[in-house]
DNA sequence: GGCCGATCCG
DNA sequence: CGGATCGGCC
């Protein structure tokens, strides 16, 4: 006896302040129509957040976590959320990662890591270090999980030498520095995660994510790092029936420096 | 034997912030097309005005006297300049007043009187000295004056009953306080100039220039003041043929709290 | 209520 | 470059 696989379609999103960005937000959900959407870096406390806009949208299913001015995550869907978690894997306060559970069974985990500053000095740079105490912590967290999971977010690290636009020039830049891209293919392994990023678009295709906003043409030059990601637990990996990436969005008006992923899954 | 008459359209306004407003400083030229444009809080320094935009719109002369963050005045031309000066009655470098001689011989003096701060406190509040000595020293200046002239701008002075939406309310509120309005009073009489302003719109009829942005809504509640002002030289005033107010711009997209003047004259 | 500049951050 | 916040000003 076989049942019709049910669909999941999830975006994630480092949208760069979500009140600023509601027009941008409203047509990429009406254009894909995901069924969840995950952002981070939302800008905005809980009372001032835009819920009103998502559920005229059909979002109705909502797990906030702001914090004044900086970073913030929200997962908005239109499928019921079971239970939701805050992690605060410095115990600083800082708004970085959400969880929910769907009622489907599956498990949503959104995050944005650190930054890390400017320099990646471990003596000069306070920030570099906080990074990498994350996603140390993060990864005695992952070790543990048992149930089947997606893990997305903006993990501010591009690992891949094809994930950034110069290997080579990168190497001494944060987001792309050996130490940082060893403690991510450390958190991946520490459960086995996939990267759906490279299952659907395998090395050595430059894939990005990001183009920064110095760029006097972002498409000409095309200096690009993938620092978003979508990561699945190895059981439900297979369950992943496309894996995209939203270019377009970064030229329309008043666009974030990030650009959505969108992932497929038919359970 | 006669000659056609010489039109001159002018127009006054402050604009707060030329370069937030360019759309709508461009809408109200296109509309009405006047052959002088004086602004009051520009808000700009000269190097950042937006000439261009009043080029293109065929304002070729062009009088910039600009100050970083706040003040700021200029007179934009399509007839020619034939000399220009910037006056400093407080000695203390604000940009608040510019005057230009016309090639057709007519002196414009365009100038944005302090507001005055809060409370009309001659004691606790330096703003509200420095108004009232800015009018005194521009009675001075005024009394000596020989050629006609045009003397308008955001006079922050609201003189008679008529110009403000409750005369009782407002005799304690900087703006309408007798003291202010005999030194305006004063300044007027120093020159003889005729207040185009009540020549077109007589007394005891409500005629207002200004309406907060803290109004919830500014048309219902019309709780607004006339605070701009065109001042005619005797010799002159009878060539002003129309004196209007533009009240459809506080409607427009991203309106100034102040709205434009317009007279014409056929000399 | 809304603009400006300064400062912080990515 | 371009968000957010804050204090000064109107």
């Amino acid at each position: 006896m076989s049942t019709t696989p049910k669909k999941l379609k999830i975006a994630s999103w480092n949208i760069n302040s979500v009140r600023f960005r509601l027009e941008l937000v409203e047509r990429f959900l009406r254009e894909e129509q995901p069924d969840v959407l995950c952002l981070q870096e939302t800008k905005v406390i809980n009372n001032d957040f835009p819920a009103g806009l998502f559920r005229q949208l059909g979002y109705n299913f909502h797990v906030i976590h702001g914090q004044p001015m900086h970073h913030g995550v929200a997962i908005l869907s239109k499928v019921p959320i079971r239970e939701d978690h805050a992690h605060d894997w410095q115990d600083n306060g800082e708004a970085r990662h959400v969880g929910a559970l769907l009622d489907c069974g599956i498990r949503i985990e959104n995050v944005y890591i650190p930054a890390g500053g400017e320099t990646p000095d471990l003596e000069a740079n306070p920030k570099f270090r906080q990074k990498l105490a994350f996603l140390e912590r993060m990864t005695r967290w992952s070790e543990k999980l048992r149930q089947p999971t997606v893990l997305l977010g903006d993990f501010n690290i591009a690992p891949l030498e094809c994930d950034v636009w110069n290997h080579k020039a990168l190497l001494d830049v944060v987001s792309h520095t050996p130490v940082e891209v060893d403690l991510l293919t450390a958190l991946r392994q520490s459960h086995d995660w996939i990267d759906l990023g490279r299952q659907f678009v395998p090395a050595p295709e430059k894939l990005f994510t990001w183009w920064s906003y110095r760029a006097r043409d972002w498409q000409a030059s095309d200096r690009g790092r993938r620092l978003d990601h979508v990561w699945a637990s190895p059981q439900i990996a297979s369950a992943a029936k496309s894996h995209r990436v939203h270019r377009a969005s970064r030229s329309w008006q008043k666009p974030s420096d990030h650009i959505p992923l969108i992932t497929e899954f038919a359970f």
